[in-house]
DNA sequence: ACGGGCGTCTTTTTT
DNA sequence: AGACGCCCGT
């Protein structure tokens, strides 16, 4: 009991103890919301003796949920393993595998991601006969995500009416589209949460189930829920009262993904008997970081006003550096990251570095590379998003569900065997006229006259797969399967001999997929090969598995990510980059003052990561598309920290300049520092060598003979290989 | 069928 | 500048 209070403030405790009706957290930056959610589960388990799988808590992104879980089973040991802590849509895959052939989805329904969305999209837009080019199937995409996050859309009795504001062609596109979604037994991320409240609101005897499952409710980031969620929520929470959301209005950034702000300020009118606190004592950061995002937060007009007290006292001013471009503003941060690595003994870990885009990570990468600094970034580039990866995982998806054209064609002629754009066009047309999937067509003798050599192939190749997959529930049976797809469809044979520099880290990067399976058997060992890919479809952060294979520590890495990917986490040294007009606060929210507020409550989010120093940077130029540079003005946000809180510094890109024209960005030659070099010598394992684009990396193969020698380094986490006779490298000693 | 070369367009944030 | 898609030559 003592334990479980421990080292709470009173609110904290308060908010700890009331664990019976309805409970609104407003929960300030760096007041302890996660310790308290974690003291609370506890607390419900060891003091009030309810039952960890009776009790479901609910977070946002699949970090915060697994920082969740880790907490509260460090915290309460291994009774921590039954208490149900999820994002939203894996929550909604685990009722809709369950129950959701109730209201008409296949239990092994298919997810569907953004990249598959668009590919449907672009199969419907060619069949309508409209042209790809014009009508952007990712734009069409965004638009159907938009809409289906919309209230109305969960409300309308008639959806015609909502299409009708679209423009002319989207609603038969959209019909389609729902239509296609469901031949092919697929939900996109939408539907997940769509089906869900659907699946609730109708079928009462399995909302009762459930609302008996889960008896106590906790919902993390609630100012960030959408319709969706919030009905779902409020169904589960009906019967027992029991819900405690957590949340705060000024760090609520995802209205563009349909949250709705009023969820948690209405929070006491859509309960009864609301207990409401605030934690307004924040132990994260420093007095300095803390007044500036005061400050900074204070412009926004449509918030509750609020002050959070400091704990921590006094500290480093903000560092605002004003570079010459974007080169100057990588230098910068990565020279920073080094000074005070050596003088403050601070290590890679301590340090973050957050931009608005995604694109802008890049040149971060390179910096950090070249200083030879291991880094991570959050949500960049995905691991699951690479091509090989996913012809893997598309095999698989077929395996488990025919039905799925995307995955289908997506494997189809892949490793090549013969099945060009025509024979797959006389499929589709024959699976349309009988009105049977294209799989059917296949294997079920619908094609007449001889059949090509290629479609013969890929019918054996799914049909022993699909075999395989019925067989025996060995322990390592999704590995072995994914294995076997792997030699059996020929993708590993075409990839071996392909022999490229390419090829290789395919292969690297498809055994690392395997890996990862095995390692998800370990730690699931009932799952079935659905089970599996409805999890992992889910993941998306999740971190290249391939990754920091060389590092002693593999935890103590820089980390970069967006500013949205930021949310709910902490770093002592916080880089915030990019502060200029059109980029943060960026170019298309501009337009609406509440498009704006979100924009600084973006800013406000990334200050209040840090513990103890913040550096503001910005380029005063920037390079756009065609190699044009132009300027940029400051932010606006940094001119609402206050004077007297800023520590003004300036930076010169001493790397790269303007040529004489001003136009472009001159390149001047990477002075690597080798403390000697010998051009003659022979190459061995583990050497340490200088890339002329890449930087120092560290050999870990070495293969083939002669001319025809290649050496495979890694810089970080990425690895490359070369072929030897056209790389400059340089060995240092 | 397939890869290289060339022309196009680019830029928001994510489960 | 770089990624991507399309067309053409093989």
């Amino acid at each position: 009991m003592n334990n479980l209070l421990q080292n709470l403030n009173e609110r904290q405790q308060e908010a700890v103890c009331h664990t019976e009706g309805p409970l609104l957290i407003f929960a300030g930056a760096g007041s302890g919301k996660t310790r308290v959610i974690v003291h609370r589960i506890a607390y419900l388990i060891k003091e009030k003796k309810i039952p960890p799988y009776k009790i479901l808590a609910v977070t946002f992104t699949n970090k915060a949920a697994l920082e969740m879980k880790n907490r509260v089973i460090d915290f309460i040991g291994p009774a921590g393993y039954s208490v149900f802590v999820k994002t939203f849509h894996a929550m909604a895959v685990f009722i809709l595998r369950r129950h959701g052939e109730a209201i008409g989805i296949s239990n092994n329904f298919t997810i569907y991601d953004q990249n598959d969305q668009q590919t449907l999209l672009k199969q419907i837009l060619i069949d309508l006969r409209l042209d790809p080019k014009k009508i952007k199937p990712a734009s069409l995409a965004n638009k159907i995500s938009e809409l289906k996050d919309q209230r109305l859309y969960l409300e309308t009795k008639n959806l015609d009416l909502l299409l009708a504001d679209y423009s002319f062609n989207f609603a038969p596109i959209f019909k389609e589209y729902q239509k296609r979604l469901k031949e092919q037994e697929a939900l996109d991320f939408n539907d997940l949460l769509l089906k869900t409240v659907e699946l609730l609101k109708a079928k009462e005897e399995i909302l009762k189930d459930l609302q008996n499952r889960w008896k106590y409710l906790m919902i993390d980031e609630y100012q960030d829920t959408n319709y969706a969620q919030y009905l779902i929520a409020k169904y589960l929470s009906k019967e027992s009262q029991n819900i405690c959301v957590v949340g705060d209005d000024d760090q609520s950034i995802y209205s563009w993904r349909g949250a709705d702000i009023r969820n948690i300020l209405d929070f006491e009118q859509d309960y009864q008997q609301v207990k409401v606190i605030t934690l307004n004592e924040n132990y994260r950061s420093t007095e300095p970081i803390l007044q500036a995002a005061s400050a900074i937060i204070k412009n926004n007009k449509d918030r509750k006003e609020k002050n959070l007290l400091s704990c921590q006292g006094d500290g480093e001013k903000i560092k605002w550096c004003q570079t010459n471009n974007e080169y100057g503003e990588a230098e910068f941060v990565i020279s920073s990251i080094l000074s005070k690595k050596n003088r403050e003994g601070l290590k890679n870990k301590d340090f973050a570095i957050f931009y608005r885009t995604n694109a802008q990570s890049r040149l971060f990468e390179d910096f950090l590379r070249r200083e030879n600094i291991p880094y991570r970034v959050v949500g960049g580039l995905k691991f699951y998003a690479r091509k090989e990866i996913k012809d893997i995982l598309a095999y698989l998806r077929f395996i488990s569900n025919q039905n799925d054209k995307i995955s289908m064609l997506r494997v189809i002629n892949n490793p090549p065997r013969g099945i060009g754009r025509v024979s797959v066009e006389k499929i589709r047309a024959l699976a349309q006229k009988e009105g049977v999937s294209e799989w059917k067509i296949i294997n079920d003798g619908y094609l007449i006259g001889k059949i090509s050599k290629g479609i013969e192939l890929f019918k054996n190749i799914i049909n022993v797969a699909l075999d395989l997959n019925e067989e025996v529930p060995e322990k390592i049976k999704l590995s072995k399967l994914a294995l076997k797809v792997f030699e059996i469809s020929g993708y590993k044979k075409n990839l071996e001999e392909e022999k490229t520099l390419e090829s290789h880290s395919r292969l690297d990067n498809i055994y690392a997929l395997i890996n990862s399976i095995e390692d998800y058997e370990l730690t699931n060992p009932e799952a079935n090969l659905e089970q599996f890919l409805q999890d992992i479809s889910l993941f998306t952060s999740e971190e290249d598995p391939n990754e920091n294979f060389d590092l002693k520590d593999k935890d103590d890495v820089v980390t970069l990510m967006t500013l949205h990917n930021s949310k709910g986490l902490e770093f002592p040294i916080v880089f915030l980059t990019g502060l200029e007009e059109n980029t943060f606060p960026h170019k298309f929210s501009l337009d609406t003052e509440e498009e704006l507020e979100e924009e600084r409550r973006l800013c406000y989010v990334g200050i209040t990561r840090a513990k103890e120093e913040v550096f503001l940077t910005n380029s005063e130029v920037k390079r756009t598309f065609g190699g044009e540079v132009e300027y940029q003005s400051p932010s606006r946000f940094l001119f609402e920290v206050p004077k007297d809180l800023i520590e003004l510094k300036s930076f010169r890109s001493s790397d790269f300049r303007f040529n004489e024209s001003g136009q472009s960005f001159q390149q001047r030659e990477f002075k690597p520092k080798v403390v000697s070099r010998s051009n003659n010598s022979k190459f061995s394992l583990k050497d340490r060598v200088i890339h002329p684009k890449y930087g120092v990396g560290q050999i870990f193969k070495i293969e083939g003979t002669d001319d025809n020698v290649k050496i495979s380094i890694s810089f970080g986490r990425a690895r490359k290989t070369f072929l030897e006779k056209y790389t400059h490298l340089e060995k240092i000693y």
